[in-house]
DNA sequence: GTGGTCTAGACCACC
DNA sequence: GTGGTCTAGACCACA
C-alpha cells in the first residue's frame, strides 16, 4: 500500500506522511475513515512505531487527520478545498519534474514525449 | 548556477551532485572540462569547502569526474554511455512523478494534460 | 584490535578501512555482524569520529557493509564471492611483494627461502 | 623502469625513491653510477621535474647518492653494508606482506604455498 | 544511544 | 594556486 525507502535522506515519517496525505486529498480515504492502527501500520511497513507516531502526529498538525482516544485515527477534513489542494500539490510535483527533467537538457515538448512513452510502457 | 536549498532532507552535498551529474550527463559540461575549484565553488554557494570535497568525492565515486592534485577536477565520462544514462535518470524521474501523481488520483492521460497545461503556464 | 601508522602517508581512514575489508572477506567478521559504533572505534583508536565516518562510508560505498540509522554498522555481504575477493586480494598483495623484492635483486626462489626463513623466525 | 602509480596516497617522488634505493642495495645501480639526469627520468615517467628534484634531494639526505653540481647525481654508497641494508629492507616488505596476509586469515604455509603458486603463474 | 551532516580551521602534497 | 586529510565541535534524525 505504502512504499518506504529506507536509505532515502527524506526521513521515512516525512516519506508516510506525503503519501497519506496523497491518499486523502485524492480522496482515496474520506472524510470520517479510519486510519490503520499504529501497530498495524509499524507491522506491515517494518518500521519503528514511533516512526508511525510521528506521521500521525504530523498529518494532525496539518488538520488532514484527528485523533480520537482509544478509538484511532481518522480522516477529518471538514471545510477544506480538497480540489484546490491537489491541484496545488500535483503543481509542485510537476515543478520539480520539469525542473529536474530541464537540468538534463529537455524541454517542453520533449519531457511530454518523454512522458507519454514511458506511459505507453514502451522503455 | 547551482540552486541550494538547505531547509530541504537532502543533503547539501547530495543536491549539488545531483544537479552537477544532470549537467555533465546532458552533456553541459564536456569530458574533460575543468569543474570549478573547491574553495571557489564553495564561496559563491556560501557553503563550507568541506561539503563540496564531499560532492566532488561521490562524482568521483560514481566515475563522472577525476581528480588531479594540484591541477583540479575535471569532467571524465570515458567510454561512458551518456545517452543511455541521461535516459535512465529521466526514467527514474518520470517513474517518480507518475507514482506521485497516481496518488493522488490522476492517471495516464490525466497527468499528461496537467504537466501539458502547466507548461503552457494555464496555471 | 586495529593498528594505526599516523605517520605513514597512507590517509588513516584507508588503513582502517582496508584492515576491516580483509577481517570482513577473511570471514573474521560474519556477514550481519556489528561493527563497533563510530565514536566506540575513534575513542579506542584516538581518533577523529569523522575519519572512522569516512572509513565506513568508503566500506559502505564497496558494498561491504550497510548502515542503518540509530542501530549501527553491519557487515554486509550478500551475493558477494568471498572467497574470490579474498583471492584477489592475496594475489595483489603478493604481486606487490614480489616486485618490491624482486627491486632488490631477489628472484622467485630467493624470496620463497627469504620468506620461509623469515617466518620461522632466523632473522 | 620504475612504475610510478599517480593515484597512490604516497606521494611520487616517495615512491620512486624506494625503487631506486632498492636499485642501489640490490647492486643494480654500482657505487659511482651517474643516475638519469632530472630533465630525462621527469621525462620518462611523465612526472613533474620538480618531483624528481625532491626524490633526488631525499636519497642524498640519506647518503645514498650525491650531486656534483654540472655533472650530474651519482650512487655514493662507500663504506655501506649494502647486504645489511638488503636484508634489512627485504625483512621490513615481509613482515608486511605476511601482516597482511594474516589479516586475510592465512596462516605460515598457506601464504608461501601461495606465493609459490603465484610464481608459478598458476592464478 | 546510534549514524549523518555541516562548519571552521588547520596542515600537507603537488603544480 | 590546487585537491586531500584530519581535528574539533555542533546539530539533526532515528530507535
Amino acid at each position: 500500500m505504502y512504499h518506504i525507502d529506507q536509505r532515502s535522506p527524506v526521513p521515512v515519517y516525512e516519506q508516510l506522511a506525503r503519501q497519506i496525505e496523497r491518499h486523502i486529498v485524492s480522496g482515496d480515504l474520506a472524510d470520517g475513515q479510519k486510519l490503520p492502527s499504529i501497530r498495524e501500520l509499524a507491522s506491515t511497513l517494518r518500521i519503528n512505531p514511533n516512526t508511525v507516531v510521528k506521521t500521525y502526529r504530523q498529518l494532525e498538525n496539518e488538520g488532514l487527520v484527528s485523533s480520537r482516544k482509544g478509538l484511532g485515527i481518522f480522516v477529518s477534513i471538514l471545510g477544506m478545498d480538497l480540489e484546490g489542494s491537489r491541484d496545488s500539490l500535483f503543481a509542485e510535483l510537476t515543478d520539480e519534474y520539469v525542473r529536474k527533467a530541464a537540468g538534463l537538457g529537455m524541454e517542453g515538448d520533449q519531457i511530454v514525449q518523454g512522458l507519454t512513452r514511458r506511459l505507453k510502457g514502451e522503455n
